[in-house]
DNA sequence: ACAGCTATGTTATATTATAACATTCCAAAA
DNA sequence: TTTTGGAATGTTATAATATAACATAGCTGT
């Protein structure tokens, strides 16, 4: 890995919810980046080996949570709109329903996205309880 | 319907292919339209009305091609690289077991999104046809 | 040394999206 | 009829996300 991929691949490991290639701009200007395009550059090769992935539902980056994301299957995202946490998951029956439902219509499927968007069970509860207070 | 979300609506129904907020207000600007509020407003409404839907993968937006999409289902798109046409499906069982997948750790589905970037059946005979050429 | 490749850096600009505020329009209550 | 309240609209400015174009540096094999 190369100086600035190290930098953006760390600073997503410890971050604990995406984050957007400003924030990580932001958060390395005193490591030594100092423009968009050295943040983008970074991540996009990142993304390419797998060892990052792009939210698309927030335009934002987490590092892979899955030590085996060869990149051979999806990985499903479920994003929290309260904690802005994302959980990674993969799923063989969905992933290969979805290779299926390409595979009918002809499609060569390069890429695919899979993101829900919710409440995770932790924000779920503390609203609960506001509620009821 | 308002004025404005029906000069919206008409020109993604009309359009082969998903258009982003700035295609659209270029397209109607001798319409009215003048300004990308006007445009973002409409499309929020018929995104909520679920008449809409907004493609995470290339922020752009179609209509809606299921008569039936009354929201309850999860739409699946296939986009084509190529000739960036979007093709929009159902499967009930890629949907119940997201639904699962979500259920069995408490977190609450509000917005699925399920995307596949690739080459469709089309396009990738025309690039074969081009290559054996 | 040098040729070619990859990474880097820098400036400018394109693209996508929203904030803040003013105005108009219309329907329902007085 | 007037008023008044809400929705829709319009306008300007700006925020947030992403890439183009070009210059430089560093490294590897010949």
């Amino acid at each position: 890995m190369t100086q600035n991929e190290t930098l953006v691949y760390q600073l997503l490991c410890d971050a604990d919810r995406p984050l957007s290639a400003y924030n990580i701009l932001d958060a390395l200007r005193d490591k030594g980046i100092r423009a968009p395009l050295q943040v983008y550059r970074a991540l996009a090769k990142l993304v390419e080996r797998g060892a990052v992935h792009r939210i698309e539902s927030v335009n934002g980056f987490v590092a892979c949570q899955l030590h085996d994301c060869g990149g051979n299957e999806v990985s499903i995202f479920m994003l929290c709109t309260q904690c802005e946490r994302a959980h990674e998951f993969t799923d063989t029956s969905i992933d290969s329903r979805l290779q299926r439902l390409g595979n009918d219509r002809g499609f060569q499927a390069v890429h695919k996205v899979i993101e829900i968007t919710g409440l995770c069970a932790d924000c779920q509860t503390a609203q609960t309880a506001v509620q009821e207070h």
